[in-house]
Formats: C-alpha cells, sequence, structure tokens
DNA sequence: AATACTAGTATACTTTTGTATAGCATGTGA
DNA sequence: TCACATGCTATACAAAAGTATACTAGTATT
C-alpha cells in the first residue's frame, strides 16, 4: 500500500487515526517542546539562545526537553571543540518536518485567539 | 491588517509564532484531548462510545477533559430529556476546525511510526 | 578582585495528571 | 430478581510534569 491511500485508509477509522495522532503526541507532548521546536525553526541556536526566546522555560526543563527530543531523533546537538566550548542544538530532517504541524496549529492559534481569551 | 498578511508577519518573529502555538497549546494539551477530538471528528458520540474508543480513558479523566473541552468551547455537551437520559457530545465549528491540524499529525505519525519504534 | 557569561546539574517542592477501585441513580432485558 | 447498561462522581493514591532556587566549573571582561 502506497503513502496516500496508507492515509486514506486511516482517515476512514477513527481508531487508526487516534493511534496515528498519538504516535505525534508522543513525541509533542508537554508544555515545552513545541515551543522549542518552535524556536528552532528559525535556526541552529545555543543554550542560552532558547533560554532566552522561551518565555519563563527553566534551564532545568529545557536541558529535560532537549534531551528527550535528541532521543525521539528530532533535534541535534553538537558540541564544539572551542574554549570555551560551545553547544548548538538543531532540527533533524525529521524536526523540519514537524513545521507543517507546527503551521497549522499557529493559524489556528490566529483565528482562535479572541475565542479563546474571551472564555 | 487582514488574516494572510497577519500570518505572513507572524511567520518572521520566532517569538510572535512562539506565542500563536501556544494558544494552540493551551487547548489541546495534555494526554487526551487530541484523541477526544479525533473520536468526534468521526460524528456525536455519547460518554460510554468515547470511553470505548479511547483505549485506557478512565471515565474521570474523560469527564474531566470534556468539561476542559466544553470551556474552551471545542466541545458542544446536549443532554436529551428522554427515560433514561441521553448524553451526546459533538464538535463545535471551533472545534470542527482542528481537524486540518489533527490530520497533518496524522500524515506526521505514519510517516515518523518507524522512525519512532525504532529508537 | 569582582562580576558576568555559558552550559548546564542538584535539591526540594508543588501541582497536575493519571490510575484503581468503588459506588450511585436510573432503567432495561432475561 | 438478577445482572447489565448509562453517565457519571468519590476517594485514595502514584507518577509525572513543572517550579524555585541555588550552585558548579570554566572563561572572559572590567
Amino acid at each position: 500500500m502506497d503513502k496516500s491511500s496508507e492515509l486514506e485508509q486511516v482517515k476512514k477509522c477513527c481508531g487508526h487515526f487516534i493511534l496515528a495522532v498519538n504516535d505525534t503526541l508522543n513525541v509533542i507532548n508537554g508544555k515545552w517542546k513545541l515551543p522549542i521546536i518552535s524556536s528552532l525553526i528559525y535556526g541552529k541556536k545555543r543554550f542560552k539562545e532558547l533560554e532566552r526566546d522561551i518565555a519563563k522555560i527553566t534551564p532545568r526543563m529545557l536541558s529535560k526537553e532537549l534531551k528527550e527530543l535528541e532521543l525521539n531523533g528530532i533535534v541535534k546537538r553538537t558540541v564544539y571543540d572551542t574554549i570555551p566550548v560551545k553547544v548548538e542544538y538543531e532540527l533533524t530532517s525529521s524536526g523540519k518536518s514537524l513545521k507543517k504541524v507546527l503551521e497549522v496549529m499557529v493559524e489556528w492559534g490566529l483565528e482562535h485567539r479572541e475565542n479563546i481569551i474571551g472564555k
């Protein structure tokens, strides 16, 4: 079965649809993963740059979430052998492919901002 | 400023992009909200139907999450004055508009399934 | 010498999320 | 009458997520 027909099959069945959603959810779940990925869409970043970009995140959370994202193959960590050491984080190809997901979320967020605030 | 140029503006700025992502994230965050919404994409459902559709969810969690989704204007709850009472849950127009978000997540999930499992 | 930057870790804590189990009020079918 | 379905709520607890604060080691700046 090819990609597009697999997609069509899944869309027909609620149970399969939920499973596929969960596959994605397991990777991006939590308060901080999407903000981190969002920031990295704009290019490689160092630890402190991410910390400044993402309001209210603590170094503990940033460190923990970056490790999980690395484990899931979303983020690549590179240590440069300079003095002092420089560490850079960037999206892998899997990570970059999440951009589509992020963009539709941004569109939805903009459309429903007033709706959400006025609750 | 119109919709599409607002979107273009936001995409240019990492900070604004993160804010818009967070607006969406606040509504769909957690382990169960997307599965519930996914299930309701396939039509109105009763409490027990949702419980059966969504593997491993407990009635406590289902009840709690449905209330939050109702508060956020994603789900509408209707009680029918029959004997015995019948309660139905369905997506509002805001809820239905999340379908796009869900569908790109399904696509990503399918594409990256092996990648995720083979970690 | 004092201060600040980088890239984090350590400790302790609170809050949220989730699980397990039971129960209730109502009604239906065998 | 007994078990079962519906639509939940109650209680107790465990685990995960998140927060707050302090700290380290190395280097550079003032």
